[in-house]
DNA sequence: GCCGTCCCTTGACCAGAATCAACATCACTT
DNA sequence: AAGTGATGTTGATTCTGGTCAAGGGACGGC
């Protein structure tokens, strides 16, 4: 994303879904124009959030889930001894919130990566509002669905592979994200710590960084601090185990 | 549950929702009488499984989510290279399928532990009737958020916790389960081989017998081969960082 | 009741990642 | 531009759990 896009993005809370680039990824995809417009209604802009803000923290009553505009997001839950684990990483088009569903309390907390926007969805505005419009009930079954395959998938990550394969999975991630935005799939910016990624992959930053420097060594990859370069995308997906 | 119990759910098909012992674990919570008459007309309840028969494969079409009546299933994903990923066990009262929601079709398979029965519940004719009946579609949207916290949970297992403290979470998440589906929380059979236990945990089978037979010298639990007995909750629920 | 297979347990050894420690570097403040 | 705290890298060492191997026991079929 450009500079000027992103300002636009941050601060233009304007922009409807009608006409928002990030239509096709997030919930309005196949709905009718009218139906867009009705969602819209409902959907609350506000100002950005700056670099480690929080959209909600663990126990905070559920009432809205969010659409990331533009920026990043991390979800962590906390335990009783105050240790952390990343839940989940969210970037444009993507939702988060959906952890306070069954219990009305959101059971982790969200924090701002770098400075970014949200829509935010009143929960039961958007209840009622699939009663009536079966094509985003069921839109949101299915983005509910994926947020389970994701997370199922990320299980056999986390039982089964290296720490190798582990970051590779990561990286690849961010990379097809990044390309169903249409950004590059082999060049971005990564909005969060090596700390961030070792939590979230059940590694320590010390082996998140070696995995880093091994890359790097076999020129799999180029890592100039946050920002990556996938040199040869058929390696990194063999380390990965993706065929 | 006795025998004859037992014989009676796996073999009486004739058991509606409004009369099943499980009405309160399941789908219609919260349901009025009539609304509860009309989501028993859409569910279909079929013969039972036979242990080792799968409800449902990887990559089949995606149509209907079960609900389990009796008996207990495996949901595991196959990877290209055949290693296989345990991502659950459903006991009576849960909901599994959903992992094909998003995609259509499914991306694990599921497959009975020993004689069980299920409700089928077709995806379709529930997202119809959702549309119409605004508390069961809450009550869906609620299922599956526990799918989705229950996961992340198990995220941090994975990503964080030793060989013991995962064990004994299992062992204290199917205590929970059966305590509140009224049967014993202290003592239970077991349906999943120790494999299958680590294979869910990211442990290998030696590694989980070891942990069995530690807490039992310590006399947290008495084992006899997949009978357990837990003999010193508090002291299981400190293992398991669960305070 | 016997046999074969699968499941489970236990021991010895090994490897990958955690931990501990030191240092380099970045980014933000002043 | 210098100082400071957070972030990242690298090396040495430790330790948990994996791997390999062997044997015992349960269960289902005949």
């Amino acid at each position: 994303m450009s500079c000027a896009e992103a300002k636009r993005c941050h601060t233009n809370p304007l922009v409807n879904c009608g006409d928002c680039r990030l239509g096709a990824l997030c919930l309005p995809i196949a709905l009718k124009t009218d139906e867009i417009n009705q969602l819209d209604e409902i959907v609350k802009r506000g100002r950005p959030f700056n670099k480690g803000e929080h959209l909600y923290r663990q126990a905070d009553p559920f009432h809205a889930v969010y659409a990331v505009r533009s920026g990043s997001f991390k979800a962590y839950a906390t335990a009783d001894d105050g240790t952390e684990q990343v839940t989940g990483f969210y970037l444009p088009g993507e939702i988060l919130g959906m952890d306070g569903i069954s219990s009305l309390s959101h059971c982790s907390s969200a924090v701002a990566l770098e400075t970014s926007s949200v829509c935010e969805i009143p929960f039961n505005r958007l209840e009622e509002l699939s009663s009536q419009m079966p094509s985003l009930q069921h839109r949101f079954f299915q983005i509910m669905g994926k947020e389970i395959t994701k997370d199922q998938q990320m299980l056999t990550l986390l039982g089964k592979n290296s720490a190798e394969e582990r970051v590779a999975a990561l990286l690849l991630s961010i990379s097809a994200r990044n390309n169903h935005r249409n950004l590059s799939a082999t060049r971005f910016r990564l909005s969060m710590s090596r700390a961030e990624i070792g939590n979230y992959m059940g590694l320590t930053v010390e082996t998140v960084s070696r995995v880093f420097s091994r890359l790097q060594k076999q020129e799999i990859i180029g890592v100039e601090n946050r920002e990556v370069e996938i040199l040869d995308m058929e390696k990194l997906k063999g380390i990965a185990n993706v065929a």
